[in-house]
Order: structure tokens, then sequence, then C-alpha cells
DNA sequence: CTTTTTGCAAACAATTTGCAAAAAA
DNA sequence: TTTTTTGCAAATTGTTTGCAAAAAG
């Protein structure tokens, strides 16, 4: 799925500035990899970016679209979803509940919230599909680490 | 952290139950597998528990933790945090937004709320830190998988 | 006893790194 | 022409699998 013409002009204008404002080069592959990733609706993965730009640009390596991925991200002009790049961790407390994670060191630990367990969220994602539950992910920096 | 020792006794009764209901065996290195989830409030990863577990079984291997916490998971017993032990995604949409993830085949959408993003969640979670943002993950099963 | 589960070692998949050649400024 | 970046290949990390021996019921 697409993301607007316009919208994609507008993101690529900030990388494009963004990249020289930090002193980096914009190559040929930064370019392909950023409009990749600015242009679609899913979130995809690094070898999804891989295959995409292999399209018009055969000689791509996935450790560069690694690379670049991360130097981006670095920049801000693009985010990692999901916690971390990490590996999976497990929680046995089987009440519904929310997570507070700390940016900096990972650490998580559960809080309830009444109020935050109906959320009303279904007119938003209605074109999506249906919902199963909600989870609130606050995202902070832990009092060990500030 | 541990978590209270009512707590835990309910939760491996449970579990206990579980394991027979489903006519699995109730092995040593099962029940030792849940009893370390089952008394943390941080959330470990597989290498985590194993290095919790070996103190009391020193002969446990990696393999069986991870195989014992994925049938916990299968069981319902335990949850796999974050979205899923997939490869990153990423985003290039910088304007604060929320997630809809569909839990079978991981198909992840924006969505937009006002109201969302300002969520008064800073009572429950000031005993662990300060907030950067809050951010909504709503799972549920997309059109094309229902 | 019969069937499941474990531990071991080897296989895999996702991601990262060192280094010389190629490209950007 | 200097410095950064790329592509390659090899290394690493997290996780999974086949199989014979051990444990559970």
């Amino acid at each position: 799925m697409k993301v607007d013409n316009n919208e994609i002009e507008q993101r690529i204008d900030h990388f494009k500035a963004a990249v020289k404002k930090a002193g980096l080069k914009l190559t040929h592959q930064r370019l392909e990899i950023f409009r990749e990733i600015a242009s679609s609706v899913d979130h995809p993965d690094a070898i999804g970016v891989y295959n995409l730009v292999k399209g018009r640009m055969p000689t791509v390596s996935l450790d560069t679209v690694y690379r670049t991925l991360w130097t981006l991200n670095d920049l801000g002009l693009i985010s990692a979803l999901g916690t971390s790049h990490e590996s999976v961790r497990f929680d046995a407390n089987l009440k519904q509940h929310h997570h507070f994670v700390c940016v900096k060191c990972g650490m998580v630990r559960d809080f309830e919230n009444e109020k935050f367990n109906l959320l009303e969220v279904h007119k938003d994602i209605e074109e999506f599909g249906s919902i199963v539950d909600t989870h609130i992910e606050v995202r902070g920096i832990c009092n060990s680490c500030k």
C-alpha cells in the first residue's frame, strides 16, 4: 500500500536536508532505501526493503540496508517498531495490563488502569479489522537511568 | 524484583492445573521455568530465565527453556511481549500515531487519535520513571485474515 | 511399559562487522 | 583528493530442530 505522493515528496525533502545537516553523504542507496520506507504504509523489515530496492538497484546489499536503516533511525527520520530488536520477553501476568518501557535500558514494568482497558478506538481502526485488545505502552526514562 | 508470594502460589496452582488439563507432563524443568517467570516483575527473556533456573537445576538446557516458554505461551499461561519475535520493522511516519497490529499475520497500520496523544498515565507510572511518550497498540484481526 | 520430554549438538535466521574498493563532496 | 560509504564474506546472536537417552504417568 502506498502513501500519498505529496507526503512522500515532503518526506524526501526532509530526508535530504537532514542528511546534509548531519554531514552525511547523500548516496543513491540511502535515497532509494528511504524512499521505499517513506512510500509504504505497511512497515517493512530489512529484507522487505532490500527486496523492493533491489528491483531498482540490483547491486545493493542487505548489510547496506541494515546500516542505512539504523542511520536513518539515529537521525530521527524513521523509527524502529516494537520495543526493541532484542530477544523476546515473557510475562506471567494474566490480568489485562499495560507496560512502562524505559527507552534507555529496556526495563519493563506492568501497570493497571481500568479506564484504559476499554479505550474507544473502534472508529479509528474499523477499516483495518476487528479488535482483540488494546494495550498501552508508555515509553519513558526509568528512575535508575535518569 | 519479586511478585507477592500469594500471587506466585496462585499462579503455580493455575499452571499445574492447566498442564494436567492439556495432557502434558508436569516435569521438574517446566515447574522451575514457570516459577521463575511467575515470580518476577521484570519480564525476562529466555537466557535470563535459563541463568536463573540453572542456579537450582544445573543440568537444564537453553533449548528446553525455549521449548517450555513457547509451550506455556501456547497454553495461555504466559505471554510473549512485544509484537512478535520476528524482525525489526521501520516506520517513516513522524507524526505521533498509534498502531493496529493483526495478531494473525502481523500486518501493522497507523492511525491517529488526538485524544490518545495526551493520555493521563502519570499517576500510574510515576514510581517507575518519567514519560517520553504514550503509544497505543490495538491488537486485532485484520480484514484479510478473518 | 508407553509416550512425552529432555539434553546435546548441529542447523538456522536475523543482524552485525572488518576490510579493500568505489563513490561522494 | 580526502573522507565516507558500499559490497563482499565471514562472524555473531538469538532461536530452532533431529535424535537417542531419561523421566513422567
